[in-house]
DNA sequence: ACCCAGGTGGCCC
DNA sequence: GGGCCACATGGG
């Protein structure tokens, strides 16, 4: 590997500073943004979480107790509201059942069988699961976005088109911080949104001024996903 | 009127 | 393992 990547993660803290990841006032909150937030606008997702708030549904306990026809009504800003809803209210359900609803109980778990019973709950994917187990759980799993992979296609560095070996990837060529893990991923959504959509600025991009992206990489625009 | 967003699961080959 | 498709609202 010619680039570290902590230069290009160094690169992207300089420019656009920390990115105070994860938005939320609870860890329970951040497993509800990972999943609205599948496919949909972070602006659609704090407009259901507000409807949630509102109706203090942002609990174990409430939101697994509430009517489903209720959940949809409030997530439907998020988009796939129906699928959201059952999943929030069956990811509730499984927590007050498993954990009596709490979710230190849960995160005092290792890793990787965590990661596994995340996985086997309809609607939470590899990305929402170590989104969960990243930024509510604390652990060290770096999380691989669509923004990720199409950046690093473009600069020439994606080492696979496999989540897991891109994601170990990451994991291998970090220091094993979990800080690092959560603001690195944070800056890449940035990145992207701002860069790496259809028609790239290349000139402004922090990548290129600090000549660790060639222009060229830029021009090759076609969406990846 | 298009296109896409901090994905996931099902089905096909 | 890859290539489609449905799932859905809201902003550019």
């Amino acid at each position: 590997m010619s680039t570290s990547l902590i230069i290009i993660y160094k690169s992207l803290y300089k420019s656009f500073g920390p990115q105070h990841w994860w938005p939320a006032r609870t860890k329970f909150e951040i497993i509800v943004g990972a999943i609205l937030t599948q496919q949909t606008t972070w602006r659609n997702v704090e407009k259901a979480i507000r409807n949630l708030r509102k109706n203090r549904l942002l609990t174990i306990e409430n939101l697994a107790n509430a009517p489903l026809r209720k959940i949809e009504e409030l997530v439907r800003p998020a988009g796939y509201y129906r699928e959201k809803a059952k999943c929030l209210k069956n990811i509730a359900t499984y927590l007050l059942k498993h954990y009596q609803g709490k979710l230190k109980e849960l995160f005092k778990k290792d890793t990787k069988s965590l990661r596994e019973e995340l996985l086997n709950l309809r609607g939470i994917g590899k990305e929402t699961a170590d989104s969960i187990l990243l930024y509510a759980g604390g652990k060290r799993i770096f999380v691989i976005d669509a923004y990720t992979k199409r950046i690093f296609l473009r600069l020439g560095l994606l080492p696979a088109s496999d989540y897991d070996k891109i994601r170990m990837f990451f994991e291998d060529n970090l220091p094993r911080d979990v800080k690092i893990y959560e603001e690195f991923h944070a800056l890449l959504v940035k990145l992207g949104k701002e860069f790496c959509k259809r028609k790239p600025l290349c000139s402004s991009c922090p990548l290129f001024k600090d000549e660790l992206c060639r222009y060229s990489h830029c021009e090759r625009s076609e969406a990846i996903s």
